[in-house]
DNA sequence: AGGGCTTATCGTCGCACTGACGATAAAAGG
DNA sequence: CCTTTTATCGTCAGTGCGACGATAAGCCCT
């Protein structure tokens, strides 16, 4: 794979080689609440602390590969769902193994089929993000940096759910507008009006479409299921107008 | 700086250790367009094709510290402006000499006192976007995967002047609402009706700031100057209502 | 069966923002 | 003084949005 020759040239000696390790944002809603996977660290450092899952990238392993088999590795599964990358924090100043280059992942996961726990590393679990993420000055949480690249995680993903149709990598194959609305409720922390949101929602040209099915699981009348229109991929800004969460003054 | 130790634990033998670049996507606005500074390359690979400045990472570097280094001498200075990081690529599948990973980043650069070109590497000149970066299916323009990395830049420069004051970065300290509007415009690669633009950039909260001072260099009526808010930084999300860029329909 | 409860969905109204565009202000150059 | 040019201010109709009323369609209970 690797060529050298006068016509490539080759990598200067001069130049860093660093440990690569990729960490993963993974965030779901369950129980009406944003929520993210921890593990519990068995080894130094931060031994007996709480993490976002994530490890060393492998010889051979692209960035993408090692983010999946670490979540694997420490979750037990494959989620569906959505994954991109957040961004690169380091090298110097978050590890205190050295200097250490890691890419940060956000994946955004339905709660239907997750499991609890499982693996070899340690324990993951769900926590809220509130509960892994103080937003006042309260002492750091997670070990590393892991604090900061789940606030960017958080913020990603509260400002994905605006103008992409991102929130519906929460949901399973088919949902309820009230569903839905649940989904960004939990992200952004707010309550919206479920009369608005559907109108919004049904109205917005490329975000839903119906399957014509109903779903009569809850009290009340049956909701009609959706699900995203074809076409359409978790990331990119296609809605419009967007969805914009409430402010504040 | 590294300590090794039963606390800290070491970096695993089997971790991968790769080099690092970083690449730099450099905008600013000239002659009413939107131009990126590219590299002629010295060296293999890819010499005598253009390219992002950049380089590797030396050893007990930071990232935006080699960012600036190689555009500090690849441009012969050290220009004002935003940068911020972009995303990461690779490692695998863009450099003929090997796994390399990447961390692009994006500057954003009043024109006013940019070098043409100096340095040691090669000479550095401004192009407008659309020639180095063709929306058509023509065939690659920049080495490596600099096309890609050239085109989330400038799709990342487009999404943020939505919703941030980052359009002053491309301004001098004071400018007028017509110089704003050009670097809305060149960027967008759209007109904006000079009236409305005006409207909503003033009207906007946190935004703008005038000076009180005038600038009388052109025809016409003499522009008010503004500066940008004090307390609002480049980036952040602060502009509301957004300033959206036309639609398409 | 009917009443009450719950949730889903549809409608209405006023306000804010937008785009299209007219009107005025303030300079330079003839 | 008049024309040209650019900056700035106003007007008006269409659109989207938040607040909230009204209706639909299930369930459970008696």
């Amino acid at each position: 794979m690797q060529k050298r020759s006068e016509d490539t040239g080759s990598v200067p000696a001069t130049a860093a080689t660093l440990p690569v390790t990729v960490d993963i944002v993974a965030l779901t809603v369950r129980s009406g609440r944003l929520q993210v996977l921890v593990v519990e660290r068995g080894i130094p450092p931060f031994a007996g602390r709480s993490a976002l899952p994530g490890g060393f990238v492998l010889p051979g392993e692209t960035l993408e590969t090692a983010a999946a088999r670490e979540l694997a590795e420490e979750t037990g599964i494959v989620p569906p769902g959505h994954m991109e990358q957040l961004r690169s924090y380091g090298p110097y100043g978050r590890d205190p193994r050295g200097p250490v280059l890691t890419v940060a992942y956000l994946l955004l996961a339905p709660s239907s089929g997750l499991p609890q726990a499982g693996g070899d590393t340690a324990d993951a679990t769900w926590v809220p993000v509130e509960e892994a993420a103080p937003a006042d000055g309260g002492g750091p949480v997670l070990a590393f940096d892991h604090d900061r690249i789940l606030a960017d995680g958080v913020e990603r993903a509260r400002a994905k759910l605006e103008y992409s149709p991102l929130a519906t990598s929460f949901c399973r194959e088919e949902f309820t507008i009230a569903e839905l609305r649940a989904v960004y409720e939990a992200v952004w922390g707010t309550r919206l009006d479920a009369r608005n949101f559907h109108r919004k929602a049904t109205d917005t040209p490329g975000f839903l479409e119906p399957t014509g099915r109903t779903d009569a699981s809850g009290p009340g009348r049956p909701a009609e299921l959706y699900r995203l229109a074809p076409g359409a991929r978790p990331s990119a800004a296609v809605l419009h107008p967007p969805l914009l969460r409430p402010r504040r003054p």
